[in-house]
DNA sequence: TAGATAATTAGACAAATATCTAAATATTAA
DNA sequence: TTAATATTTAGATATTTGTCTAATTATCTA
C-alpha cells in the first residue's frame, strides 16, 4: 500500500484521478488536459497502474483508464484507524 | 493540503503518525522507535509539521508531538469524493 | 555560570523523481 | 502492405528527497 501513498504524493497523478472520477478517459484524453508531454503523462498513469489505484484497458487504438477502488479503500481504512481512537480505552 | 500528501508518501513518516496516534511521544522517544539518526527524525518532524499533520510543544528540555487532526480530515474529505460517486447524477 | 542533555540546523551526497526528446510498438484504415 | 494515429519505452537531465556527520541552540541542574 506504500505504493499509493508514494502515487498520492504527485499533484499531477492526483489531477489525473480527480479526471477519473467523473468517468473513464484514454491516455490521450487525459494528456489533453495538462500541458505536459504525452509520455511524461504516460509515466504517471504507469505509476498509477502499478500502485493499483487505476486499471487500464485497450479498446482499439485507444487505453483507457479508469479507477480501481479497492487500493482507495484500504488507504481509507488507514486514515480510519486516526479517527476511530475516541470508541476503544 | 498537498504538502501532507508528500509527507504522507514517506514510510518513516507514516510510522511516526502511528506512533502518535497512541499517545504524545517527545523527539528522543520517537527516534528511539526507529534505526535512523536523531537528526533524520528531526528532519522528518518538521516536514510532517509543516504539512499541518503534527503540533509541537516544548516541555522543557522535550519538545513533545502529538497530531493534528484538521489536516488529516482534509485529506480525508478528498478521498471520500471518490467514494460518494453513487449519490448525486 | 559550567556542564550535561535534548533537539535542531547546516552542509554534503547518493538515490529517486519528474520531465523532456526521440524512437519503438500497436492498431486501424486506405 | 503502407500510412496514420495512439500510446509507450528508452535514454538523458535537472530537481527533489532521505540520510549522514558535525556544529549549533535551548533548557535544566549542580
Amino acid at each position: 500500500m506504500g505504493d499509493a501513498f508514494k502515487a498520492l504524493s504527485d499533484p499531477t497523478r492526483r489531477k489525473i484521478l480527480e479526471l477519473l472520477q467523473d468517468k473513464p478517459l484514454n491516455a490521450g484524453e487525459i494528456a489533453d488536459c495538462f500541458q505536459m508531454t504525452k509520455p511524461s503523462i504516460s509515466h504517471h498513469l504507469s505509476i498509477l497502474k502499478s500502485s493499483g489505484l487505476i486499471i487500464d484497458e485497450r479498446q482499439g487504438q485507444n487505453i483507457v483508464y479508469s479507477i480501481d477502488m479497492s487500493v482507495f479503500q484500504e488507504v481509507m481504512k488507514w486514515f480510519m484507524n486516526f479517527i476511530d481512537m475516541g470508541d476503544e480505552k
